[in-house]
DNA sequence: CTGGAGATCCACCGAACGGTGGAGGCGCGA
DNA sequence: TCGCGCCTCCACCGTTCGGTGGATCTCCAG
């Protein structure tokens, strides 16, 4: 039998979730909470297998929370189901050290598969996500730029040269254009023309 | 007397035109503001006459604010006065109602001329920015890439060098640096990358 | 305190790009 | 039929970019 705690801020979700489960004879769900630090305390006295984890919550976010979770109970473990397969999210979320990622539409067969592969340790993401992962982990490090580096890169969309972002940042053309050359890197590309393209893609640029 | 509010994030700067004002006899500087909102404030409740507002600031930001200060204070003329001379902020600033756009690298003398010029109602661009307006206002049909201006942008975008471009189209390199040129004349741009920027967000790229 | 990440800077080189001023051909509407 | 917009192509030139392989400094975490 499969332990599952459920967090979530909406009750209407964790509602549906329960619903959900009881047609399920391997899964229980044993507990629920409406935020991150109620979610580690319900996981941790009742002993979950598997902990379904929204990421979006006031107080301690489901990142953080399932951080946290994996240092105190590592033997749970935490399956994020989230409504936005936001590119910010992800990766936080995996390296935060959830073992899966759903999206809200997920049907509930999907569900209960992917609550069942959890427990045997089994990674299970949702398919848009897994493209997006394959994009960023091929390259370490990959995803995100620096502070820095959007500065930069909003420079260059903004029709600076080089020199012009230079001065703008109060610095070197010569750091310009190393900040440049790891731009192209992170997103993949090779020049500042399709860097600009990808730094709209991702959002990371107005 | 023209009754002036200066808005700008950074005391600094606005210290320093606190100072530039304080020699002209007909200008006085009646209220100052560190965001947008505050600007706002500060320009009802003081009858500003022109208001000196900087575009990138944090909260309500230039753009925003001008358009709101327009709606609420409609005598109060809004000058922009601003760092760079970014093609994306000039158009979107005059939209939504400043009567002027000026650089921060204007001299003393030609910031309250400025000001003069805008309490009186008249329209007071910097140099660079008159002639990137000119650009996108002169043009009828200006805005309007033709299919192959679109094409070859979005090849641009996704990273094709011109001799890439021009393979992928099966025509010459010489014509697909024409039709850079037409476009960057269209969209008032200088370069390959602010024009993918400008793609973007004029919704001509995905 | 040692390592890593981030930011800054340097030099050199070939390739690509941007600017200018053309030119010819095609189709469509005045 | 004439003009106009669009697409195609050419040459020349200076400038900028991208690629490479470094280097130093600071800050922060392990």
């Amino acid at each position: 039998m499969i332990r599952l705690v459920v967090v979530d801020d909406h009750p209407i979700v964790r509602g549906g979730l329960r619903d959900t489960f009881a047609d399920a004879e391997d899964i229980v769900v044993v507990g629920e909470a409406g935020d991150g630090a109620e979610g580690i305390e319900r996981a941790e006295q009742l002993a979950a297998d598997v902990v379904l984890m929204d990421l979006r919550m006031p107080g301690m976010d489901g990142v953080a929370a399932t951080a946290a979770l994996r240092e105190r109970v590592p033997s749970a473990r935490v399956l994020i189901l989230t409504t936005f397969d936001s590119e910010s999210d992800v990766l936080p979320a995996i390296e935060a050290g959830a073992i899966g990622y759903l999206l809200k539409d997920a049907l509930p067969d999907e569900l209960m598969r992917a609550v069942r592969a959890a427990a045997r340790g089994e990674s299970v993401l949702a398919p848009s996500v897994t493209q997006h992962l394959m994009g960023q982990v091929r390259r370490p490090g990959a995803g995100t730029l620096t502070d820095r580096e959007k500065q930069v890169l909003q420079l260059v969309a903004n029709g600076s040269s080089n020199r012009e972002a230079a001065a703008a940042l109060f610095i070197g053309e010569a750091s310009i254009k190393t900040h440049l050359q790891h731009i192209y890197g992170k997103l993949g590309v090779r020049d500042r023309a399709s860097a600009v393209a990808e730094g709209y893609r991702r959002r990371l640029l107005t």
